[in-house]
DNA sequence: TAAATAAAGGATATTTAGATCCTTTTATCT
DNA sequence: AGATAAAAGGATCTAAATATCCTTTATTTA
């Protein structure tokens, strides 16, 4: 479904939240180690997100990532995935036809349609303050199973 | 969303079903023509989709790739997936994480079974015989545009 | 039976995604 | 100021997906 970018930077974002939450900076090994991805492949990915600002980075000792507390809840999972894997899983031909559309629709295309939408808005609707209000926010981290 | 095998997978298979509805045969550069993909790639794909019965191949002059037509209502679009990507788009968690489930959710575990299962249902429902009889399956090739 | 045709199969090439390594820059602390 | 810590950035490397080429096998037709 989403790239190994994406889910890393997702997962990422996601841990970084969580840390920011209690005011905790946190490094690029500490994100690596949490969210159980390769140290210095994270590394690229954190800074694209850090370029597209999503989250900031500081730099020197102390330094590490983290995400103003008043951007929680501005940043939608959606502008994640669209920076690392485009939008071509919203909006694309499901059977990857270049010309696809509602004039010149594919055999699956309303029913492509219908649940690509239904993805989209999944990750329209969900801001970093959702995901951090759920339940099981912590699951996803190789903290304390 | 699918690879490119996937994709080239089921507009071939489609194509080759449009034609043995009319009893036609189709040959390999025929149908690479039709649904514009790489034919040395497509021959690749379609000698899978052969070994796994879902398409059948007859060498020789006059040789090509058909359907039969009792097999048009039973092949399911999923099959093709299944066989071409495996299961991970349907089952997968949606973050790349391993351990993912009822038991041990991730944040958006509930919201991606959701739209998964949808997905799955799509192609589970969707035989070869329903896709014939939409209004667009013509659309897809490059026939008489 | 020989020639021609088309898929099967094997080997190889190319491109992209995924991943690593090393140097540079920026900041902090002693 | 010098040492240290951490991200940024550039250069590579590896593996997988995508794509091509060539030979073999099966079949048909002349």
């Amino acid at each position: 479904m989403f790239s190994k970018s994406c889910e890393y930077g997702l997962r990422a974002t996601i841990f970084i939240a969580e840390q920011s939450s209690s005011n905790q900076v946190v490094g690029l090994k500490t994100i690596a180690k949490a969210i159980n991805s390769p140290e210095a492949f994270t590394a690229k990915i954190l800074q694209v997100l850090t370029k597209n600002n999503i989250i900031s980075s500081i730099k020197g000792p102390h330094g590490g990532f983290r995400i103003e507390e008043s951007r929680m809840k501005e940043i939608k999972l959606i502008q994640i995935i669209t920076i690392l894997d485009g939008n071509k899983i919203f909006y694309g031909c499901g059977l990857g036809l270049d010309q696809c559309d509602e004039n010149f629709p594919c055999p699956l295309h309303n029913q492509f349609v219908k649940v690509k939408e239904e993805l989209r808005m999944m990750f329209e609707t969900n801001t970093l303050q959702d995901i951090l209000f759920t339940e099981n926010v912590k699951n996803m981290f190789w903290l304390k199973r």
